[in-house]
DNA sequence: CAAGTGATTAGC
DNA sequence: CTAATCACTTGC
């Protein structure tokens, strides 16, 4: 089952980033197979008020003009020159929030995912931000993807309980002067596939 | 630990 | 228009 507009569309982006864990994220291939994973790390981004959000200050260009969508819109942006970065974004129209997918655990179509990131080991091939994207199949194509369309989605999967989730401050994001601490990273407790110890 | 890579942004 | 920056990864 999919997750469904309600899920996303919530008012509390810490919430809905602790919430995705444990979800499945899907890819179908164009063969018609299916590429997943399961959620273990994600950091919640608060626009307009949030210095490390790309919607900083109401920020508003044809990249974050994404983040200002309806929740339930993919968001996905390039970075470093090499790099894709999937994110969700969350709340109603003209809220930029978003939630960005740092790890997956590998569920489905692992023979695709080792092709994709060849040569690496079974927990380099999707922990981290950029490297997820790559194994699975992720580009700025699906940038403003409806998660409830047939291109990406985000699947039920477990709920998880809430003594399995550690939290902590977000990553890469030193410029963001007093927002930089903030404990809005979210990860699932002892999972090997999460992006840093 | 630092290079790499090019889109995006702010500032002129 | 130009220059700096960047929600990262890899190989040294």
């Amino acid at each position: 089952m999919k997750l469904p507009r309600e899920f996303y569309t919530r008012s509390d982006v810490l919430k809905v980033a602790r919430d995705l864990l444990c979800r499945k994220l899907v890819v179908p291939t164009r063969s018609g197979k299916r590429v997943a994973g399961i959620i273990v790390e994600t950091e919640a981004y608060r626009g307009p008020e949030d210095r490390a959000s790309h919607a900083w200050n109401g920020r508003r260009t044809n990249r974050t003009e994404t983040m200002y969508g309806l929740g339930g819109t993919a968001y996905v942006y390039f970075v470093y020159g090499m790099y894709n970065q999937f994110n969700v974004v969350t709340n109603v129209e003209n809220i930029p929030h978003a939630i960005l997918i740092r790890a997956l655990e590998p569920i489905e179509g692992l023979d695709i995912m080792r092709r994709r990131r060849k040569g690496r080991s079974e927990y380099e091939l999707t922990s981290g931000p950029g490297r997820l994207c790559i194994a699975m199949g992720i580009d700025r194509g699906l940038d403003k993807a409806d998660l409830l369309g047939d291109r990406v989605w985000i699947e039920e999967g477990l709920s998880v309980s809430p003594r399995k989730i550690a939290r902590g401050p977000r990553i890469g994001i030193d410029y963001a002067e007093n927002w930089k601490d903030k404990p809005w990273r979210f990860w699932v407790k002892d999972n090997p596939f999460v992006s840093r110890k």
